[in-house]
DNA sequence: ACCTGAACACCGTTCAAGT
DNA sequence: ACCTGAACACCGTTCAAGT
């Protein structure tokens, strides 16, 4: 709204990181992220290629930055509310955030971000079950566990979405391939396999992966009845 | 042992895709994913660059035929048994193979095999599922819900452990992060998410998975007491 | 201080021509 | 039939020189 840059109109452009990382989300969005080259985001920034090294030491810290800030809109935990759910939704608010751009999964599998978003996001994480009483072994690992199930499920679901012109070369392949070959079982799941509801799909692993929480939770806590 | 070639001696080789999946798992795992090219490949074949393209369309088919090969030693799974031990083997062994090549999860998450490993390992996993009394859909999940976990976590495994020298630049410049801002439970959780014992965690994920799907067979198959 | 111009050392892929 | 040689259209990154 307020951004003090009109990237690509104006000639003399002044560059900065925060105006950069925009026009490199907006051109990942229309490229894809094997045609987001450095030259190219220099030329939509009306610049040279070199010019970008002033502000990113690597292609890498530009993709970082462009992860990082994926993770800018994902809201903070409800102060009441149950665990569980309260985990889930952090867990749905990564998955969007990944789907809003183009290869946005990719991007963030190929980097590790240190910034203000994505440790406010595993703060969140962590103290929704810690303050359920998970240990902090616990809590570590659960996030460990929700976020590459979260990062695995949507580069799946992106990759499933990307090529030529409307759904599937890959489905009609697979289809083949296990028709063809002694895969009863596949032959049974396959309608399931490609099918396109990949919100269902992340949900029913998401749901798994709460329900192994709960039970741990339950054998570990020994919580007495109604307690508040 | 008794290979029909001797990449990189004689010569004059004579290409076939065996034999160049081969060379390219051992060029990958001297060079990583990021150096891997048809060139350097072409090389080591004692070969030009082009020669690569009568057998591979693109570098991508080639590297879906190394992720193919990857699975080639998954075991089916043994008639008997308990289902929850015999999956939980299974992404065991998926998270193995994988890591027996440098940045093994990167190139197996980059491509779609339909080749015949890959579908015997998705066979096993939907029958051991189906078998167990599960739905045709809620196999099919289920192996989405584990290879998606897998691939995640053996993707983060083998980020951390690829850079500079012996171990951490990361977990330093994560731990200096994480102290500068108001981060208390990933304060607490800090020794845990630093650790480097990705077994551990990646057991964790697993049992959430495996817990999931036991709970979720109890309240669907209505079982008695101490059916055979 | 920040960007341009130009270069360095590469890429994946194609294809006529050779054998 | 299969590979060579050479080219095409690019890459990420560096750095002296300009302003």
């Amino acid at each position: 709204m307020s951004s003090t840059s009109s990237p690509g109109r104006g000639r003399p452009a002044r560059l900065d990181r925060s105006s950069t990382v925009d026009t490199a989300l907006q051109l990942l969005d229309s490229l894809g992220l094997d045609d987001l080259t450095m030259r190219r985001l220099a030329d939509s920034l009306g610049v040279q290629a070199g010019a970008l090294y002033r502000h990113f030491a690597t292609k890498q810290d530009l993709l970082t930055a462009m992860a990082e800030r994926m993770l800018a809109d994902i809201p903070t935990p409800r102060e009441n509310g149950d665990w569980d759910e309260l985990l889930a939704d952090l867990a749905r608010a990564l998955r969007t955030a990944l789907l809003t751009h183009r290869d946005g999964a990719r991007v963030f599998a190929g980097t590790h971000s240190t910034g203000a978003h994505t440790l406010r996001f595993s703060e969140s994480v962590i103290g929704v079950l810690r303050e359920a009483g998970f240990t902090d072994a616990d809590a570590a690992r659960a996030l460990m566990a929700v976020a590459n199930f979260t990062v695995g499920h949507t580069l799946e679901e992106q990759a499933a979405l990307r090529p030529g012109d409307e759904a599937d070369a890959d489905p009609e392949r697979l289809r083949q391939a296990v028709e063809s070959g002694p895969f009863p079982h596949l032959v049974a799941a396959l309608p399931t396999l490609t099918g396109t509801d990949f919100t269902a799909h992340f949900e029913f692993g998401l749901h798994l992966l709460v329900q192994g929480l709960q039970a741990l939770d339950e054998s570990g806590t020994r919580r007495g009845p109604g307690g508040a």
